[in-house]
DNA sequence: CGGCGAAGCTAA
DNA sequence: TTAGCTTCGCCG
C-alpha cells in the first residue's frame, strides 16, 4: 500500500469516521489552514512545520455513539472517559447481550486498537464502561458498547460483583430521578512503596499492551425533574480488585475535585462551582444490593435461561441450602419455567 | 446482571 | 485439515 493512501485512510478513519465528530473535523481543518491565513510575508519556521508536516495528533478527540460518548487513549488502548445518560425508558427494551460480540472499534486505526486476543487468557475480563445493560432499548447502541474502545481489563470478581452492583444502583436511580448522567473510566494511580517513594506501575496485556487500570472511577450526576435545577453528584474510585459484600459504596466516595486531580479531567466544565450541587449520598442511599437480594436477582436471571429441568431444580435447591428463600418474583418464574420444561422434555422422550 | 471457555459445526 | 464462528454449559 502506498504511504499516501495509508495516510488518507488513517486521517479519515479516526477524525471523521463512525464517530460523527464533525466538530473535530472542522477544528482540524481550521488548524491546518491557519498558516495560510497569515498575512505575513515570511512564514515562521513553526508555521512551515504546521503547514508542511503538521503537529502531533493524540487521537483523544470526542467520539459519539448511539448512546455513549467517549475519549480514547491510544497509548493505553482503553477509554479515558465514557459518558452516558440513563432514563427509565431506555431500560425498558428487549435488546440482548447474547447477540453482541466484543470487537475492535472500526473507527480506531489498527496501530492503536486493542483486540480480543489481548484479553483472552490474560487473567483479566473485558469490563464495560458504558454497560450493555443500560442499552436495553436499542440493539444498535448495545452492540456499540461491545467495541473495545468502551472496554478495560477488569478483575473478574469486581466486574461481576461490586462494579455490577454499582451499575445496578445507577439504573435504580432512574426510578427516583428524571435524568441520570454517568461518567466512567480507568485510573492508573501511584502507589507508595516501602521506601515511601510513589510509583505509577501497571500491567499491560496481550500483543497490543492494553493497560490494566489499578482503579476504576464513576461519576454520577442526577437531576430530579425538568422544573428544578437541583442537582446531586457522587464520585467514586474503586480498586480493580475483588470487593466483597462487607464493603459499602460510600467507602469509595471521593470529592469531584479529588477525582479530577487524580484523573487529569474536568468532568463538567460548564457546571459552575457556585451552583448548588448536593452530595448524592446525602440525598439518596448510595447502598448497593446486599448479598441476599443480589443472589435472588442473579438466580432469577439464571432461571430465565435454564435449559433442563434437572438444572432448574438444582439451582433452587442450592439457593435454599444457602439459606435464601425465593421471593415472589423468583417463585413465579420458577413455576413458569418448570411448566415449560416439563412440556418440552416430555415431548422429546416420546 | 456480569463474564469465560470447551465443544461442535461449517467453510475454504 | 484448520481457522473461525456458534452453541452450550459453567461461574460469581
Amino acid at each position: 500500500m502506498a504511504p499516501g493512501l495509508k495516510y488518507v485512510r488513517f486521517f479519515g478513519g479516526f477524525v471523521c469516521g463512525v464517530t460523527v465528530s464533525t466538530g473535530a473535523c472542522v477544528a482540524a481543518v481550521k488548524l491546518y489552514l491557519q498558516p495560510g491565513e497569515s498575512t505575513q510575508e515570511k512564514e515562521s519556521a513553526t508555521q512551515r512545520l504546521i503547514k508542511l508536516y503538521g503537529l502531533p495528533v493524540d487521537g483523544s478527540e470526542t467520539r459519539y455513539y448511539t448512546n455513549h460518548i467517549l475519549s480514547y487513549d491510544q497509548s493505553r488502548r482503553t477509554p479515558r472517559w465514557v459518558v452516558e445518560h440513563l432514563s427509565e425508558e431506555k431500560l425498558l427494551g428487549k435488546a440482548e447481550r447474547k447477540h453482541c460480540k466484543f470487537k475492535p472499534d472500526p473507527s480506531i486505526p489498527e496501530l492503536f486498537t486493542a483486540h480480543n486476543e489481548d484479553y483472552l487468557g490474560s487473567g483479566w475480563s473485558r469490563g464495560h464502561m458504558a454497560p450493555a445493560g443500560n442499552n436495553k432499548f436499542s440493539e444498535q447502541s448495545m452492540a456499540e458498547t461491545f467495541y473495545l474502545t468502551n472496554i478495560v481489563p477488569q478483575n473478574y470478581e469486581n466486574n461481576a460483583g461490586f462494579w455490577n452492583r454499582l451499575e445496578m444502583y445507577c439504573r435504580e436511580l432512574t426510578e427516583r430521578f428524571r435524568d441520570v448522567w454517568v461518567i466512567s473510566g480507568p485510573l492508573t494511580l501511584p502507589q507508595t512503596g516501602e521506601d515511601k517513594k510513589k510509583i505509577v506501575s501497571y500491567q499491560v496485556i496481550g500483543k497490543d499492551d492494553v493497560a490494566v487500570p489499578t482503579h476504576l472511577y464513576k461519576v454520577i450526576l442526577v437531576k430530579k425533574d425538568l422544573s428544578s435545577d437541583a442537582l446531586a453528584l457522587g464520585a467514586f474510585v474503586v480498586p480493580n480488585a475483588p470487593i466483597g459484600f462487607d464493603h459499602q459504596l460510600k467507602e469509595y466516595q471521593v470529592s469531584l475535585t479529588q477525582l479530577e486531580r487524580m484523573s487529569g479531567l474536568t468532568f463538567f466544565p460548564e457546571l459552575h462551582k457556585s451552583q448548588s450541587v448536593k452530595n448524592l449520598c446525602m440525598l439518596d442511599s448510595c447502598e448497593l444490593m446486599d448479598f441476599k437480594r443480589f443472589t435472588l436477582y442473579i438466580t432469577s436471571r439464571k432461571v430465565r435461561g435454564v435449559r433442563s429441568l434437572a438444572k432448574l431444580e438444582k439451582m433452587m435447591t442450592e439457593l435454599k441450602e444457602a439459606g435464601i428463600t425465593p421471593d415472589e418474583y423468583l417463585t413465579k418464574m420458577y413455576f413458569e419455567k418448570k411448566q415449560e420444561l416439563l412440556e418440552k422434555e416430555s415431548s422429546q422422550v416420546r
